[in-house]
DNA sequence: TCCATATTTCCAGATTTCCAGAAATGAAGA
DNA sequence: TCTTCATTTCTGGAAATCTGGAAATATGGA
């Protein structure tokens, strides 16, 4: 991942309603969310939710699916995995047990 | 982590200046940088590298220890983690298949 | 084709963030 | 105490972001 992409992903994020929305895409996993559904679910207008989605999507963060007149949104693990690679790039070095935490809480989940 | 703290590590690091630093900070580990010397090595003025200090600080990303008369910050690991922790939540109900790219990413480096 | 539904785009005003200059604070040494 | 170095705080103007109204686009069905 590049830095300019790091930027956004971390910037989109780094906003109340678009953080929710990718906790909730997080949550919803493969089944998705209709951007509607999204919109109302979260209590905002649909052409503001429409704009924090495509800051998302631009970022990587999260995927689209058309599905007759409605465009279902998915949360990127792909992408949100590259930006956590970015972030803890020569994180190790010397030193392992300094990022040890962050291993350890991101695997016990699952 | 509580949802408002999250949201001023996002904001936070959503900033080049403040992601370079963050990011200088984990690259240097144990041994931290002190605030000038941040300021130097990203060419950016004392007074301003500073208040993204102050950010990054108030985000739990950074911690810092007083040096004579200089301070030293480091990168604060635990309130990294507990930011993962916090996106990742319920991110495996159902389909551990999906954020199974997260947890290689993360493990593979140490 | 015409209509209804779902979503997106365009635009403008309100708010927030970013940055640098000037001044203030804290710590060490003469 | 006085001076110097390192850092922080205060402040104002420029730039970017957030939000909602109005209009446009896309899809499916009558």
């Amino acid at each position: 991942m590049d830095k300019t992409l790091a930027l956004s992903a971390l910037a989109a994020l780094g906003q109340e309603t678009r953080l929710d929305v990718f906790r909730l895409l997080v949550r919803s996993g493969a089944e998705g969310v209709a951007a509607g559904e999204i919109a109302s679910r979260l209590a905002a207008l649909p052409n503001t939710m429409s704009a924090h989605l495509k800051i998302l999507s631009h970022a990587g963060l999260v995927r689209t699916e058309r599905e007759g007149r409605s465009v279902r949104y998915f949360a990127d693990m792909t992408g949100f995995r590259d930006l956590l690679a970015y972030l803890m790039e020569d994180c190790c070095n010397g030193a392992p047990e300094l990022c040890q935490p962050v291993i350890q809480a991101v695997t016990c989940n699952c």
